[in-house]
DNA sequence: TTGTAGGCGTTATCAT
DNA sequence: ATGATAACGCCTACAA
């Protein structure tokens, strides 16, 4: 059992004080040149490393940053982590990751707990079922940064980075137009959400822009979710409009639409050309792989913890920067232009 | 910018001492019931939580546990660390998660940036590449109890939970047995690693055990990976031995198989069965769902969690304990018995 | 039962 | 350029 070295053990060592060892570590200019060499000499054969406790109760600053997301283990949101440690553990940040579970309950719980915790920073994307924002706006009176990624609300003196989703919708419905289909269905998870409801503004948008009649009675609402595709294939298949293209906001609804519809024979992409959302990973494996748009959720962490880093290192103004990611259209056979 | 509540604003409100605050707060007995009452009431009132920092310095415990892991975005690691949090966020415990990204250099590099965060305690899967334990022995000897989990080292005074890999890997080959393969290979991923390993030994015993001949030509070593898994179903299907059935030691390797035996026109589960092993998310959404084994890995991030509380909540001897989580069979369509 | 005082390891503000 | 000292917030002997 190894003791823990300390500033002292090196001033003893060295026969100066704590102090100078401090300046000496810290880069502190009132120092001489001589005298800071052989502090850090000794420090790196003594191996000595700062305690982290010590200097969060000195400076305030815990190095700490608090990373709430719905659920951990969903691609999406697993992969924004990891890019957000790329960019934070070189400057000395760490995460703390918190799960609200979808539940509003549990995101007030959480982000007491995160100011429990004394974080530096924090970073969340929103529960599904958040609804007010005081809790978030407690963090903000404590002046605390915090970035929005991907589910966002709109709150003064935050920034947020967000997928281009608009933009996203309107690549995949421009891509089934352009590869021949003339009546296009949109089906959408959650609207209330801004993720959601943007897809929707893009596929509306483009199908105006394109000269096509927007008809509301072929948008849908269906849970993110394998059982609601099956349910809303269904009413699609019912409909006396014949469709023949489909974009999803989600992947697994756009699976769960094509599992009912080959299930009944209905060639795809030859009879119905279907796009989903998120690039999740089992599209690229299916035996009938999956258009799709990516996210790009790990540039998406990197760009949140970048915003994040610049507030906290600039003690300056609470300046909001709200930054976009760019979406890139996955193009698979379920979309593939037949003649 | 609210200021934080310290116990000298709640002492000086009753006019007490700090002292007897942090007495209340921290169930001494030392104290009358009614000046704890009156301090807990007040604390609640002024909305005091315990400074981290503060009480760290002062007691040496960080209530931050490391939690390395290869990849956090693998379905197998993300829920692992659900469970895991699952289990210590109840307690007051935190996790700082590390990656490795498979990377024995990585990983020491995280050892120490872990033990310079001072945690209180470690949960580790050790890289593929990891050949050395020097790093390691290194946080027994700084006194930090240590939890391996799925992928472990032998090492004294550490405590592990893994898989019994090896009735993983009897569970999916008596299920072929069972269900009329006779020729059955075995398909596995680096070796080195025990659980890669121990699932090759269970297939083995099993194929013992059932009187048929163990052929070691059958055993193929193969990426988890679907190009491996491509590569080695050519090479099995060029063999003189006409195999009914593949045990694999992953899931991708398995897809990968699949994906080119299909190619090729050989029907599954007719000709031959085949057995992944994980059940990763994408198994239950193939066309030809695949036959897996489940490692409930929240599960195990439960019990990795609660082992080390033990050891954390005690401060006895430090005594080893190796849990092992038991393995579930999933069947499915690619194995599924045919006459 | 409560108060006093010291120290955990750092850094910043004095003074030298 | 360096040393002495105080303070961050908490806990705990020890004293009362």
């Amino acid at each position: 059992m190894e003791k823990k070295v300390t500033i002292y053990d090196i001033a003893k060592k060295l026969n100066i004080t704590a102090a100078t060892v401090s300046r000496a570590l810290n880069d502190n200019k009132l120092i001489s040149a001589k005298t800071k060499e052989l502090v850090l000499k000794t420090a790196r054969e003594l191996n000595y490393e700062r305690n982290a406790s010590a200097f969060a109760l000195r400076s305030g600053k815990t190095k700490l940053i608090g990373l709430v997301v719905p659920y951990i283990n969903r691609h999406f949101f697993s992969n924004v982590i990891m890019g957000a440690e790329e960019e934070l553990n070189p400057k000395g940040y760490h995460v703390m990751i918190f799960q609200s579970n979808d539940s509003f309950e549990k995101e007030k719980d959480i982000i007491n707990r995160v100011l429990k915790n004394q974080v530096d920073g924090i970073m969340i994307s929103i529960s599904k079922t958040t609804t007010s924002s005081t809790h978030l706006t407690k963090v903000i009176n404590q002046n605390i940064p915090l970035v929005f990624f991907d589910r966002k609300l709109e709150i003064k003196n935050t920034s947020s980075v967000v997928l281009d989703d608009i933009e996203g919708g309107r690549l995949a419905t421009q891509h089934l137009i352009d590869n021949g289909c003339s009546t296009i269905a949109c089906v959408i998870s959650n609207p209330k959400l801004n993720i959601y409801r943007d897809r929707l503004i893009g596929f509306t948008q483009t199908i105006e822009e394109n000269n096509m009649k927007y008809n509301p009675d072929l948008v849908f609402e269906a849970d993110s979710s394998l059982a609601a595709g099956h349910e809303v294939a269904d009413t699609i298949l019912s409909m006396d409009t014949k469709i023949d293209g489909i974009f999803c906001s989600s992947d697994y609804t756009a699976l769960g639409i094509c599992q009912r519809m080959q299930e009944l024979g209905i060639r795809i992409p030859e009879k119905i050309k279907i796009v989903g959302f998120s690039n999740e990973p089992f599209t690229s494996l299916l035996e009938l792989p999956l258009t799709t748009v990516e996210q790009s959720p790990y540039e998406m962490g990197k760009v949140a913890a970048k915003i994040l880093l610049e507030r906290l290192e600039s003690d300056d103004i609470l300046l909001d920067h709200n930054a976009k990611i760019y979406p890139k259209l996955v193009t698979r056979l379920s979309s593939k232009k037949t003649t």
